[in-house]
DNA sequence: CTTAAAAATGAACATTGTTCAAGAAGAATC
DNA sequence: GATTCTTCTTGAACAATGTTCATTTTTAAG
């Protein structure tokens, strides 16, 4: 106990900044993206050494890769908050709160899709799997409106639908290459998840 | 003539050295990655000055941009390659073009997405265009597919068929976070295609 | 051949990520 | 509370890389 409390002191201090750092980068890259982030500038405005940065971690990556995690940890946050009573509102509900994610946190979303690492160093495991368990969400409600499906088929077809939102949601949320008007995205990203669960034979009455 | 003939001189040699700075730029971003293209690596390579890479593209941007610039060019080529007779056929084959052309150059395609300009500079209205003419090439097909549709309807199904497949294949194909398996992507793909136009109302038979 | 225009050059500069030796702050021991 | 040891902090210096521009070289015109 007194241990601990003794350690705390300097620990606290420690994270505090940390967290600070990271906040700070994180709006920096959500107001301006990704190759708008400079260590000086963080450094500056958390008014600490540039060498503190890289003390906390380790080098600039190191930094994106912090804000990136609280990113995907955030978004799985919000997708697990989707109503899980009506397999079919859920999926609705996934995709909307991505949308919604997406819209409010755009460059935070790119910079967790689009950094690449220094050199050939390996993309971390850990966000690579919460990812990956994010996309998996559109499980659970699609095997309940597909029972008699293989579930190995229902696992692919859940990412395959996820990866689909992801991509009409990113390249539709791109001001550059507007592939569908933002105004529409709402109620056209609807559609497009009645139109596929139409396909795979699901009709809109259908419920557990 | 006289002065086309005498011109062409220079010329010539202009644009054979711009045509090979854009080839080992390109070679550079298709084997190592966006980030891994550095000017004076460009230049060494072109066995000439940094001067004269600024002089040919104005700054960096300009060479990426014109890389990129060509990628589509070489996308929207193959996708126009792919037949027109059987619109069924022909919406399979896009997907199947804009997947392989998506294995063979994933550094490239993920450079024309992925990459930001300096600051706030505009992205170039061409690569825009020419951007949303590839995307929009799955629309004739579907206009035969649904004849009855309303056909801004159907110009707006048509983008988001084809965002749906890019995300399918931009996360399919990214090594780190595989939503599906490469080797059963073209497979899943197809099916994706055929699921969705099933939701859409057009079953495997249907034909103009 | 002379001269004017265009292009090429690369040293110098600006920005930005990274390192590290020196110093400051904190914890532990007496 | 002084001493010592550990840890953290600092910012100058360095390294990598995009950018500029005065100078030189090359090319075209007269």
């Amino acid at each position: 106990m007194n241990i601990v409390q003794e350690e705390s002191r300097r620990d606290r201090k420690k994270l505090q900044r940390r967290t600070l750092l990271v906040e700070i980068a994180r709006r920096f890259i959500a107001t301006k993206g990704l190759r708008s982030l400079k260590v000086r500038d963080v450094a500056d405005a958390a008014k600490c050494s540039i060498g503190s940065v890289y003390n906390e971690f380790g080098d600039f990556d190191g930094l994106i890769l912090t804000v990136n995690r609280e990113t995907v940890e955030a978004l799985t946050t919000r997708l697990k908050a989707v109503p899980a009573d009506d397999p079919l509102r859920q999926l609705h509900g996934l995709a909307d709160a991505y949308l919604g994610f997406a819209s409010e946190h755009a460059n935070l979303l790119r910079s967790l899709f689009e950094h690449r690492m220094e050199d050939d160093r390996p993309f971390p495991e850990d966000i690579l799997a919460m990812v990956m368990d994010a996309f998996a969400l559109m499980h659970a409600p699609l095997v309940r409106l597909l029972p008699d499906r293989d579930p190995d088929d229902v696992a692919l077809l859940s990412r395959m639908m996820f990866s689909a939102v992801h991509g009409i949601i990113s390249l539709g949320l791109e001001e550059r290459m507007v592939a569908v008007p933002p105004e529409m995205l709402r109620e056209r990203l609807a559609q497009f998840v009645d139109t596929h669960l139409a396909g795979l034979g699901v009709s809109r009455g259908d419920q557990v």
